[in-house]
DNA sequence: ACCTGAACACCGTTCAAGT
DNA sequence: ACCTGAACACCGTTCAAGT
């Protein structure tokens, strides 16, 4: 059999690349926040000393930044996918339904933390706040233009796009799961009509 | 002149008390998030040597603990100064929108960043999630007897409390004062009857 | 009652040296 | 091309000693 050359390092092997940095940096930040991403910490779980992170990246905000990047271009894809195939206004609402049931469940408590943490952080940090405006935009043009499949206005397709999605994150800030009846009851309003 | 004995030291002094140090706390947090509260630096912005910090506090997590609470009663007692003298519906109406023009707006950049920093941290921290749980019932309280003031049933004040605060919330995750036009529409939705 | 000063552990960063 | 090992600065924590 043909064994493949000088690519990937087999699975064993200690030797590392950027993106095994930032997986484990995302992992960190889902679990302690972004004060749990800390380069010392990384190496260990890595099982490589820290001197060999400065190999990869110039310092820690180095790599916070392409987590950042790497996080803002993970969600813009996922919006992408969760919202295309509507070429009716039944798909669309059935989209924006999909949609609230999606974030507003939250079953996946890692995305959420991810979220949080990033949000958290970017009123005082420059390069998250861009992320979260790239990610932010994405998703209101994705979910306006549901609401103009539905027959809106531009002007009333962007207030409930804004509405729709501010809910939901608003939502997931106040301890997700819980108060389902009354999420269910006030999503119903936006969508409606 | 009878000079008062035995109460706070002169404004000149270096002997501190907690409140000081919380107070100290809560600037960083609001200049450099949670990561920005570090002993040390507020040792120094205090004028005495980060050893004196181990008489008011156990640990540095207690001091964390302290400035959560107090974040918790100065957010539970605003919202219940925002929401008094509400005794016809026209005032109910009036105090709703009054409220979504303090949070909308946002002008203060320091209440909110202290905001998302905590809400930010809170999914992996138990201190920060109970004082944010209380905050919230809180403010749903009060703005759901504003909406049951306007003649809501139980369950669509609760809802439309949730969709309220959720709202304002998003929001200010969302950059804040940008998309006013369509924040102002959408608000006016969940108000309206 | 509150603070200093010195000690120690942990982590970010640098860099010469190894493979 | 990627990693080790040792060095140094910064910060959390402890504690005996000072006032």
């Amino acid at each position: 059999m043909a064994i493949p050359l000088s690519t990937r390092p087999p699975a064993g092997s200690k030797r590392l690349d950027a993106a095994a940095w930032i997986a484990a940096a995302l992992e960190a930040l889902a679990a302690e926040g972004m004060a749990g991403v800390r380069v010392e910490r990384l190496a260990a779980s890595l099982g490589v000393t820290k001197g060999s992170f400065y190999w990869h990246f110039k310092d820690r905000e180095a790599l916070v930044a392409a987590l950042l990047e790497r996080w803002a271009a993970g969600r813009i894809a996922a919006i992408a996918e969760q919202t295309r195939d509507h070429g009716t206004p039944a798909d669309a609402r059935k989209a924006l339904l999909a949609l609230l049931d999606i974030y507003a469940r939250t079953p996946n408590r890692k995305g959420l933390a991810v979220e949080l943490a990033i949000r958290g952080l970017a009123p005082g940090h420059a390069t998250a706040k861009r992320a979260v405006a790239h990610v932010d935009a994405a998703r209101l043009a994705k979910v306006g233009a549901l609401f103009a499949q539905l027959g809106k206005t531009t002007a009333e397709a962007d207030a409930r796009a804004l509405l729709f999605y501010a809910f939901l994150f608003g939502q997931s800030l106040m301890g997700g799961g819980k108060r389902l009846a009354a999420a269910k009851r006030a999503a119903a309003k936006i969508v409606a009509d």
